[in-house]
DNA sequence: TATGAATGAGAGTTCATTCAT
DNA sequence: AATGAATGAACTCTCATTCAT
């Protein structure tokens, strides 16, 4: 009885194994770039190995890819599971993306290379249904915190949680992704700190969605 | 003399011949599945011509995106040339943004791809120079704008006319970019109208940077 | 003792299942396209196991052919056996022949490809050896018949018997793969009926064969 | 101008040259064993070359099949452009189809092997139609002949042309299996001479096809 | 200037077979 | 006896780029 307990944990920790191999390989090249043949030589396995547990490079890529969703949802439970007030937590959400893009950057990019056309041709439907799944997840928490900052009166009434979360998200993530390319130039060339601009950024949105009493909590908590 | 010159506006026509051709191959199978062969038929040229007037298949590339930034300065330019006050002007870049987006939808997917760290590879440094010079023209456009705004008493003087620019950009930037792959997702199975989503995302930013001044006008050009 | 009896009979049961699973794909597949994961799971068993029992996928293949061979032989048996006269007999192994290609298409384009040259490579002596054995037991049976007809002054005394077989049985099988592979194009494109034609061609064979006492006794039969 | 054609004769050539090194790399291993790296070196050229003449491995194949068909008809041609006596021609294109055997087995084994459902997947239409074309040709041959003889009294009224052409097709290509195949088994064990068989099986079915007036011609001739 | 034939490295993937358990 | 994970060589085919003409 523990045979098969053991074998199916040996076949998660190969499988464990084959993503960290990949994950290395994909973090230095990129998906076009990385070939099979490095990953298995990361893997210190055989190719043929790898499709055993992968049913394409693109399995493979988008696997490592749920990984990084899964660490970037763990910041986020760990961010949002205080017992602060709402407004702290939505704070602190913000600051925990822009910690796991610091990071995580390798993770980050590739999250955001995940709705690249190129992808999705040759992906098994078990992956994509798991990617879909997380997705979901990570909306549904920034999206419950909303509704709760609406509930609890420090938003505005009329805002609707789900737009709220996009616009947030939205202009986070972009920004984020200016830092990664762009931040020197921006630093350098133009004299702007991206880093607080982003941070400036989500100030504006959020306190444009507040109530008169979440303003008021927002500053003795930014104080 | 003569000669060199129609020589000159020869090559010139020629470049553009071919730049027409990859555009089309590039928009309908992307990067990586354009083939070379396939523009040069498109083309109407041999393959070795290509490489007689570009370097590379992405300078091939960069050079069709530099046609799509040139494209979208023109919105921009139209947009900001009338003599509407400044903060209409501002919200005219805005609108006319998102009309480049939706009539130039290919052209707006290559302009993001560009950041892509598979590109630049073998890219030529002309044409990385001009890449520059266009980027840096359109910021100068939106930063000018902010600028004269803020010189105006419509924005709050302590803004960064830079730092606006990078805010509203991005933000524009990043849900025009779900509207263009999730626009359905969130439209049927979350009831939120990206497009409206994206206005009322504009319009938080802009009132939030705004003078009581600039609030009064805003008011009264919105309505 | 009866323990080493029921373990042989077990073995030999546990490779007629193997067998039957191994024809179930290759007359789905034909031998390239057929793969030993497929027979594995068609057999419900491991593909380790297969080659426990079986040296190769080839042995297989040929191990397959042997057991169309036994049937075709069934055939052959049962068409012989009667009283009837011998030209009758030879008429009916004519006739059971072209019933065994019409019952067992796949069997009989196995037989004919056991020869092609891509096998033999990996195949057990056992098994090449059933195989030679198996050959001569049906050509035997052909011959001993063809001397029966002779010595019964129906064929001519000067024909020899395995020289007759030969020539009766490559018709024969010619004409039955024609009407495997291209009965249609002979039918609609140039208006034979090829099993007609068959029926013909050993007519023709073997009237030319035959003594005048044997075409009396013949044409009696055929009406 | 002459550039134009000579470019064209040198493409010929080179098709020729691949060709040549194709069939003699199939004539060694076959088509599955066969390789396209095998041909491409024994064609002194580069894998990709090979792909710029010839779409696939199988047309590669069939185009070497095409070969031998050719040089088979050029055989039944020579045999047949003769003032001689219509049986004689008949009699003669038996023997040149055995000549060309003798000569070019490996070409007969291929033109045998063309029928195999293993091909066909991957031929440029191309091919597939000359391929065609090249078959009507050399049965168009052998039925004319066979009409011919019907006309001119030699073989009976009664007689199918096409129908004829298939039997005495089949049975002479079956017997020259038997002799590619299995020569010596026949020779050494059962005491028979597979060449002098299928001469007795050809004029066996000659025979029963002629009219007495043939019957006198064909014994003059055969004398 | 223009051609297009030639290159050749390398891609992802498959599968018969082996072998430790 | 039975397993099935692992192998790894081999496969066909692609395509950006070069270069002789």
């Amino acid at each position: 009885m523990g045979i098969t307990e053991r074998k199916e944990r040996e076949k998660e920790q190969r499988r464990e194994e084959i993503i960290a191999a990949a994950q290395k390989v994909f973090f230095e090249k990129g998906l076009q770039l990385a070939t099979m043949d490095e990953i298995a030589e990361a893997a210190e396995l055989s190719k043929g190995t790898l499709y055993l547990y992968y049913k394409s490079k693109e399995d493979l890529y988008l696997s490592v890819i749920m990984r990084g969703a899964e660490i970037m949802y763990e910041f986020f439970e760990k961010a949002t599971a205080t017992n602060e007030p709402v407004l702290k937590l939505i704070s602190n959400l913000g600051d925990s993306y822009f910690e796991f893009f610091q990071k995580n950057r390798q993770y980050f990019r590739m999250l955001y290379f995940r709705d690249n056309p190129q992808l999705h041709k040759q992906v098994s439907q078990e992956v994509l249904q798991v990617c879909l799944e997380q997705d979901r997840r990570i909306w549904k928490l920034v999206i419950d915190l909303i509704q709760r900052a609406i509930d609890e009166g420090y938003l505005q009434k009329n805002i609707k949680p789900v737009q709220a979360a996009v616009i947030l998200w939205s202009s986070s993530t972009a920004l984020m992704q200016q830092i990664d390319r762009n931040d020197n130039y921006w630093q350098e060339q133009m004299g702007v700190n991206l880093e607080e601009t982003l941070r400036l950024s989500n100030s504006l949105l959020l306190e444009a969605m507040m109530t008169d009493k979440g303003k008021l909590e927002y500053h003795s908590i930014v104080i």
